[in-house]
DNA sequence: GCCAACGTTGGC
DNA sequence: GCCAACGTTGGC
C-alpha cells in the first residue's frame, strides 16, 4: 500500500539560511523554526514523514527554488517562542498551551540550476501555484503536478 | 528604497 | 464585529 505524499514549498532568505546551510550541517537536518503565522503553522502541522520539499531562496537575486529536502520529523513545540531572548520569542505561547510548531527537515538535493521565479511566472501550466497566488505564505502548499512540472524544468 | 499585499492589533 | 493603524514580507 502505497501512503499519501505531499509535497511543500518552504521559504527562507539565504542570507539568513539558505540550502547550502542545510547541506552543511553535521546532519544534514535542521528544525525549521520560526513560523509565527498560522496558515504558515497549519501547513507545517500537516506534514508527514516522508514528504518532500523545495527549498526556495526569497529576497535574493533571482528569487528562485535552490533545491529539495524531506520531512524527518513531523510538528513538535517550536520551544524558541518560550524564550524570552530569542528572536521569535511570542508570550502568548506557553509550555502547557504551545501556539507555534515546528518540523525537522533534511537535505535531499540541491539543484544545479535553481528554478527561478521568472520562469515559473512563465509557465502556464504553473499559474495556480500558492507561490504566485499568495506570496508572502511562508510554508505551502504544492500539487503533485507542480512538483513533477518543477522537477523537470530544474533537470533542463 | 519603494510599495503592494497581507496579517495582526486594538479601540470603539 | 468592524475597521483604521500599523508592521512585515518580498518582488522589483
Amino acid at each position: 500500500m502505497e501512503s499519501e505524499m505531499n509535497y511543500w514549498l518552504y521559504k527562507s532568505e539565504p542570507n539568513v539560511y539558505g540550502i547550502d546551510d542545510l547541506k552543511n550541517e553535521p546532519t544534514r537536518t535542521t528544525c525549521w523554526e520560526g513560523v509565527r503565522n498560522y496558515q504558515a503553522r497549519n501547513n507545517l502541522q500537516a506534514a508527514k514523514t516522508g514528504d518532500l520539499v523545495f527549498f526556495y531562496h526569497s529576497v535574493v537575486k533571482p528569487p528562485a527554488i535552490a533545491g529539495i529536502a524531506k520531512v524527518v520529523k513531523e510538528a513538535y513545540t517550536d520551544h524558541f517562542a518560550f524564550e524570552p531572548s530569542h528572536k521569535y520569542f511570542d508570550p502568548k505561547s506557553n509550555p502547557e498551551k504551545p501556539r507555534w510548531f515546528m518540523v525537522d527537515i533534511e537535505f535531499v538535493e540541491k539543484f544545479d540550476t535553481p528554478v527561478t521565479l521568472e520562469t515559473i511566472k512563465q509557465e502556464p501550466a504553473l499559474k495556480e501555484m500558492v507561490l504566485l497566488n499568495n506570496s508572502r505564505l511562508s510554508v505551502q502548499p504544492v500539487s503533485a503536478r507542480e512538483w513533477q512540472f518543477i522537477l523537470e524544468l530544474a533537470k533542463q
